[in-house]
RNA sequence: GGUCGCUUAGCUCAGCUGGUAGAGCACCACGUUCACAUCGUGGGGGUCGCAGGUUCAAGUCCUGCAGCGACCA
């Protein structure tokens, strides 16, 4: 205890250590029996897995730590307190990284074959796939490693067979062709939420698409009817103009549709258009979806490369064609010079054609919405395919009506909104991906026909009894099994006592991007699998960006390294700068290009908690420290103050964890421990702290000082837990209370109501004021920093006039104060008067400018005036007085009569000095 | 196009249920008496985007406008 501490706090040289005690302790480690037979209340986090192909970012940073407050403080306050690490698959993300590791090496994954490059997957997954959990820890996440899981494991398998099967057999899951989202780069199918619509300048084509002949009739009446998107060529033949942003599709049109309430083409319907370039003919149909509004009217459909368009097709009862290989190259469906084209190329190509053959009507510059594959970024081409969907909307019943009746709380809570909107519109999610690296989707084919869908793999049909089975190729979407994290961490299907222990969870801290891909389908699957939500609280926090608001990216340059921050400046020091700019619902802005700027906050911070720590510790040396109770009559006035203000910077910190505002909780305790703790405090006690002070006011300002720096430490701790574990373990105990292992377990201290002494609070305000307004006249006067001077303070209540008194040594340290006189004493020198109406004096002889102290008293007393206009003027008015609430007319009359007691004595002051006169 | 959010000190943002504005950083001045110069003390700096309205009272509620952003189509 008494071994010297650096005067600088060395992260370094502490983080290290004492993460490994924890984990040496098992303090991270909560086994079912926790919960089971010794009775504790769980509370229960499981992490949004990273992708194991992930390296620590900020975003992470900011993900984790937040989890980490939230699991210390709930530890400290006794709760069986989890958080469930692991790492997610990442179908397609981790696939794209070890395919372009093997084009490095001149491979393709075709070369390896299945077996041999998921091997190569695992190989790579092996080596790096618990890296970012390893960086985690440097950020002093408790997590229980012991139940690390990936999406893969065995276990989590299981879980996605049983969720695949049951689905299926419950008719929530089918198998059919639809229009989906297709990344030709990928070649895969994706979800609709993959798919990232962008904000795309493009254009707008219009094409003419010739009239089968004998029309011309109907032609001419639908433009005598107002149709201008009909017309005839040079050649004479009449045509009718179509819109596209995508005119390479037309390859594949089978039909033009109009509204059956347009009046302008009621009698083109069922007649015929020639498709130019194709030699086909296609029909006219009406269908519901148009709008007779938007552009001409008409529109072509595409059946095989629009949703909409395969709709309206299968209303229509028109067949499709697909015109596009798997890499969107125009394929053989469509005429023989297109083939082979790139669907870049061909757009061109169509255009030219379609112009030279005067078909082209124009273009003109449209801003729309391109998907693209939220993995590789590739333009997403809508196309027809068979995969396996999830039926959705039974599914979002239970989800949706758990957040309209409250079970399900967002932070901040204008998320509600948009989880409920995307449920109400919820469509089927299409969860085949023609990937390798995945959960293989159950099902098998026979020749026979027959489909299998098994939680076991069969070895024969159960139709005909062959055993030339083939399993489908595809494997699930990430999200399908990431859904079920909160029950498959824990061994679910089978019946585990982890399962009773710790399901349901209670939060869930994410970012808002995976709302939908994520937290939306883990409430329906726990309503579906469990009966309950996997979690209740849902709290969604901001995106870590730079100074410009950019999103921080490795393709940018404008990230920053958490772990290079922890090197420079200790985890502590990452986590208050990032909780203290956590506010509810707003993003976190760090400058990357002065790293060391942007964390100064939470290094100085760390710094000064350390420094004050060691201080204390220094002054309550190896002595045992009485309990407080035992020194009650001995505490003084700050005593009582810091006493009373921790009790409220406790409620305080405590509901601000409650509520999520964590970047409150931050500042507040920041505050409390640099504006009240050291600021004001320590300085006050020190003179008392000191072997030559009286040893009865020692031993009470040490047992007071040991109750203040335990409490801070332990609210600080989930904060900052590197630094305050640190101190805590030198701090001593007070004579006769047990003491904790670790301050990681140390209770979460709650507010003593005997404890606040608003007496004391108002006082110390006052002496604040004192202090604070001595110093200001002295730096105004110039008055050297070290000369001491005295002063006569009167006119206010005896114990205040006692208590200002009684702090004569403090005041000497705070403010060069020495000699308190209570006479009343006017004459050469600077004068104030303190809110409570205690009237100041400093004789400054020799010093004073006292045309300046008229002035700076004048000043004064005109903002006293102000304030006093303010005041009188509302309570002259009597619609004031009369409808406003009693105490705040009262709060109102005070105010006044403080304000104007003020102005008086100052007034009369400044008299004197007018009486004075000039030097 | 729809929905939602934001606009407060040079910068990043607090200000939750209305009672005449705060923090951190930055800036200026002074200061190394031993917890801390990653510090201390003092100081300057805002007609709370614009225009209306409700109210005794509006940064705080309502409407419109402008700018920015997010999500969904």
């Amino acid at each position: 205890m008494t071994e010297e501490l650096a005067p600088r706090l060395d992260p370094g040289a502490i983080e290290p250590v004492r993460y490994r005690r924890w984990m040496e302790g098992g303090f991270f480690h909560v086994p079912a029996s926790t919960v089971l037979e010794d009775g504790r209340e769980p509370y229960v986090i499981v992490i949004p897995p990273p992708n194991v192909t992930a390296a620590l970012h900020m975003g992470h940073g900011l993900n984790n730590t937040v989890q980490d407050v939230l699991i210390r403080w709930r530890r400290m306050q006794g709760r069986a307190a989890l958080w469930v690490p692991g790492t997610d698959h990442a179908g397609i993300a981790t696939q794209n990284v070890v395919e372009r590791l093997l084009a490095s090496q001149g491979f393709t994954r075709e070369d390896f074959g299945r077996e041999k490059f998921v091997a190569a997957v695992w190989d790579f997954v092996d080596e790096t796939g618990d890296r970012i959990l390893g960086q985690l820890k440097s950020i002093g996440a408790s997590c229980d490693w012991e139940r690390t899981r990936f999406t893969l494991d065995d276990d989590l398998a299981k879980a996605v067979r049983e969720v695949f099967v049951t689905l299926y057999e419950k008719d929530l899951l089918y198998r059919g062709e639809y229009i989906i989202n297709w990344c030709p780069r990928c070649l895969t199918a994706l979800s609709n939420e993959e798919a990232e619509g962008e904000e795309t300048e493009g254009s707008l084509w219009h094409l003419r698409y010739p009239l089968s002949g004998g029309v011309g009739e109907i032609a001419e009446a639908a433009v005598e009817a107002g149709a201008d998107a009909i017309g005839q060529l040079e050649d004479g033949r009449w045509y009718l103009t179509v819109s596209t942003t995508r005119p390479e599709t037309m390859l594949g049109d089978m039909g033009v549709a109009v509204s059956p309430d347009d009046e302008r083409y009621r009698g083109l319907v069922g007649s015929e258009v020639l498709l130019p370039l194709t030699g086909r003919t296609i029909p006219i149909v009406s269908d519901d979806f148009v709008d007779p509004e938007f552009g001409s009217g008409m529109v072509k459909v595409t059946p095989a490369h629009d949703p909409n368009d395969f709709d309206i097709a299968g209303r229509a009862g028109l067949p499709s064609l697909d015109i596009m290989t798997p890499d969107a190259h125009i394929s053989d469906a469509a005429p023989n010079m297109f083939r082979g084209m790139d669907r870049f190329e061909a757009r061109k190509a169509v255009l030219e054609c379609l112009a030279s053959e005067g078909l082209l009507a124009g273009e003109e510059e449209h801003t729309h919405s391109v998907p693209h594959c939220y993995r590789c970024h590739t333009i997403v081409e809508p196309r027809v395919s068979e995969q396996w969907f999830v039926r959705m909307k039974p599914l979002a019943e239970p989800a949706l009506a758990a957040s309209r009746d409250g079970t399900i709380t967002f932070t901040p809570p204008h998320w509600q909104r948009v989880y409920e909107h995307w449920m109400e519109n919820i469509r089927d999610w299409c969860i085949s991906r023609q990937l390798w690296w995945g959960h293989r989707i159950p099902v098998w084919y026979c020749s026979c026909g027959h489909q299998i869908v098994s939680r076991d793999d069969p070895t024969k049909c159960s139709e005909c009894g062959s055993t030339e089975l083939e399993q489908d190729p595809d494997v699930l979407d990430t999200w399908f099994s990431s859904q079920l994290w909160p029950f498959s961490v824990f061994g679910w299907p089978t019946e585990t006592e982890d399962m009773k222990a710790f399901y349901p969870g209670h939060t869930m801290v994410t970012a808002p991007e995976i709302l939908f891909f994520w937290v939306a389908r883990m409430i329906m699957m726990g309503y579906e699998f469990q009966g309950e939500p996997p979690f209740t609280q849902v709290y969604l926090h901001g995106t870590v960006r730079d100074m410009q608001g950019r999103k921080m990216s490795k393709s940018l340059g404008n990230g920053i390294d958490p772990l290079e921050v922890v090197d420079s400046f200790g985890a502590d020091a990452m986590r208050y700068t990032i909780i203290s700019q956590c506010g509810v619902g707003s993003d976190i802005h760090l400058d990357h290009e002065n790293i060391e700027l942007a964390f100064s906050s939470g290094r100085n911070f760390a710094n000064k908690i350390w420094n004050a720590g060691r201080f204390s510790l220094m002054s309550l040396g190896d002595e045992p420290v009485k309990p407080l109770a035992e020194v009650d009559d001995a505490l003084e006035l700050e005593d009582r103050w810091i006493i009373s203000r921790v009790q409220k910077a406790t409620a305080n910190a405590t509901d601000g964890l409650e509520r999520f505002r964590l970047h409150e909780v931050a500042e507040g305790l920041y505050h409390f421990f640099w504006g009240e703790v050291c600021d004001w405090y320590l300085e006050l006690v020190k003179s008392r702290l000191g072997s030559d002070a009286d040893p009865v006011s020692r031993e009470a300002a040490r047992s007071a000082l040991l109750v203040v720096m335990d409490s801070a430490l332990r609210l600080l701790h989930p904060i900052v837990p590197f630094v305050t574990t640190e101190l805590w373990a030198r701090l001593p105990c007070p004579a006769g209370h047990e003491r904790a292992e670790d301050l990681i377990v140390a209770p979460w201290p709650t507010p003593n109501e005997d404890l606040i002494s608003e007496g004391s609070e108002g006082l110390m305000t006052t002496l604040q004021e004192l202090v604070t307004e001595v110093r200001r006249l002295r730096k105004e006067y110039g008055v050297p920093e070290g000369r001491l001077i005295g002063i006569y303070v009167s006119g206010a209540t005896d114990s205040f006039v006692t208590a200002v008194k009684g702090q004569s040594a403090a005041l000497e340290q705070l403010a060069g104060i020495q000699g308190i006189e209570s006479d009343v004493r006017s004459g050469v020198g600077a004068h104030g008067v303190l809110s409570n109406g205690a009237e100041l004096f400093m004789p400054l002889e020799g010093v004073i400018d006292l045309d300046r102290e008229r002035e700076r008293l004048n000043e004064a007393i005109g903002r006293l005036d102000g304030l006093l206009e303010g005041a009188k003027n509302r309570l002259e008015n009597e619609a004031f007085v009369s409808r406003a609430p009693k105490e705040v007319v009262q709060k109102e009359h005070d105010k006044a009569a403080q304000l104007e007691e003020q102005r008086v004595k100052l007034r009369i002051k400044l008299d004197g000095l007018e009486a004075t006169g000039s030097e």
